[in-house]
RNA sequence: GGGUCCAUAGCCAAGUGGUAAGGCGUGGGACUGCAACUCCCUGAUCGUUGGUUCAAAUCCGACUGGGCCCUCCA
């Protein structure tokens, strides 16, 4: 499978380190606040790239983290802990945050048939795994301690800048006006594993440390849970775009001097989805969560569908327009799919051609928009049997998982609905419309969709 | 200032050197009592500009315009 690797700046073949077994870690999300669709894009990506190797043949273990402590807000590596904010703003205590809202991102999900990852796991439940780390980089030279803390010395790793393919002499220090420099450093763009000296001493997580009672830096929980669970090989590590720096780099950093080996091959940065005015934020603007497009009306499969018509690779601008499209173009993709009979016998060659045609597209960079273009042409295709063609669709969407096949549940209600039906036919069959179409009307009301054929009426929900 | 990604019709988007896939929308038509559904037909010379080549949307250069990053962020 061809991927775009960041490390190399080029799209190039992926081999595993042992044979079809991938090891794949994707940092997860901080869980302070609800995320918002463009946050949820970059975990369908990801669910699709695991999906699509998993298809292939490969099979993938996959690891995520849950961000639960130690994202600082405003003023640099002193700042409060947003955990601590989101705390203090709702009167509970930061687990209890914590799990609020993974339990709500895992909902989201769900409702975005995003599959959760095998192995899930908190920062704060690996402590020991970073303090370990932490040791060892110090007493390789590659870590210091200044004024209770412990940073990382990034001029002690010649390959720091590597994947962000920066200069270290152009980077520009505390760019944004918020951030004050932090003058405990040896050097700008050093880095803290560990704090126990911090300006704001409230914190509610603090553990106990060979450098005292403190809690982790940012980058160090990926590398400890990554090296925990998914050993000291990894295959392929993914992220949004705006982590390549600093945070994948110093992950990099911290690992492979821990390790004392190349960690990991193939770094794959998944783009945003952007507003019109750029980056999406949960306070500029409308802030866009999934439950809120629910109460919109709008599908959550829609927005996937939405997500895998462009590449993973491109950035993406959301509005409500393209999201109708999307709903739109879904719905009638669903409707076409519903009205295949299921009749012939299955068309083994035929199934292959068509199959290989789909795993092409995955094998090209992930090109979902293509498998979508796939999809479109069989249902064209008159020489498919609609049992081959069903059979075909139910295999896509083990990667596209847009619940393409839905199954004709029977409402409760069917039997009057189909009395409603004969009354109708009956109005028109004595040319009193105005009947006939109230009972439509009606039935529209209650979410029901009347389809006239040759064979006869049939429904369906809205 | 530096790094990095991107630029194809109203929107999404394919295309990886040989004379622009597909979907939605729009417009027209078939079907229908009307409609919905479905089906058929309908559109672009590829940001600008140099160059390489028999041949470029596709390769190289410059420019323009956008996104992201340079210690919160998916």
């Amino acid at each position: 499978m061809k991927l775009y690797n960041t490390l190399t700046k080029k799209v190039e073949e992926f081999i595993p380190n042992n044979g079809n077994e991938v090891r794949m870690y994707t940092c997860g999300p901080t869980v302070y606040h609800f995320a918002h669709i463009g946050n949820l894009r970059t975990y369908i990506s990801e669910d699709i790239l695991e999906k699509a190797l998993n298809y292939v043949g490969y099979k993938v273990i996959r690891c995520m983290n849950i961000t639960d402590v130690g994202h600082l807000v405003g003023d640099g590596d002193s700042g409060e802990d947003k955990m601590a904010v989101a705390a203090k703003r709702e009167h509970k205590s930061s687990l209890e945050i914590a799990k609020y809202y993974t339990d709500i991102f895992k909902n989201d999900c769900d409702n975005l048939n995003v599959k959760w990852p095998e192995i899930v796991s908190p920062a704060t439940e690996n402590i020991d795994e970073y303090i370990k780390i932490i040791s060892k980089l110090l007493e390789d030279g590659y870590a210091y301690i200044s004024d209770g803390n412990v940073y990382y010395d990034t001029t002690k790793f010649p390959n720091y800048y590597e994947l962000s393919g920066r200069n270290k002499d152009e980077l520009m220090v505390a760019v944004r006006e918020d951030i004050k420099d932090d003058t405990s450093k040896r050097n700008p763009f050093d880095f803290g594993l560990w704090f126990t000296n911090s300006k704001f001493d409230n914190q509610e997580l603090k553990w106990d440390s060979p450098w005292g009672v403190g809690y982790p830096g940012w980058h160090i929980e990926c590398s400890g849970i990554s090296i925990k669970y998914l050993g000291e090989y990894l295959d392929i590590h993914c992220g949004a775009e705006d982590a390549i720096f600093p945070h994948h780099t110093n992950e990099i950093a911290q690992s492979e001097a821990f390790l004392g080996h190349k960690w990991c091959n193939y770094w794959i940065h998944l783009s945003f989805l952007n507003d019109e005015s750029g980056k999406m934020s949960k306070s500029n603007g409308e802030f866009l969560t999934l439950s809120l497009l629910k109460e919109k009306g709008y599908n959550p499969l829609s927005y996937r569908f939405m997500c895998l018509q462009s590449h993973y690779h491109k950035q993406l601008v959301f509005t409500y327009d393209a999201l109708d499209i999307a709903e739109n173009q879904y719905k009638k993709l669903l409707n076409k799919i519903s009205l295949i009979k299921e009749e012939g016998d299955l068309d083994a060659s035929k199934f292959n051609e068509y199959d290989e045609r789909f795993k092409n597209e995955l094998h090209n960079n992930l090109n979902t928009a293509n498998t979508i273009t796939i999809l479109y042409d069989l249902l064209k295709d008159d020489k498919l049997n609609g049992k081959t063609k069903l059979e075909l669709i139910k295999s896509f969407d083990k990667v596209l998982s847009l619940d393409l096949i839905q199954t004709a549940k029977v409402r409760d209600d069917h039997d009057e609905i189909m009395k409603l039906i004969e009354q109708r036919n009956e109005a028109k069959k004595n040319k009193d419309f105005a009947t006939a179409d109230k009972i439509r009307n009606d039935l529209q009301e209650r979410g029901i969709i009347l389809v006239d054929s040759r064979e006869g009426t049939t429904y369906k929900e809205a």
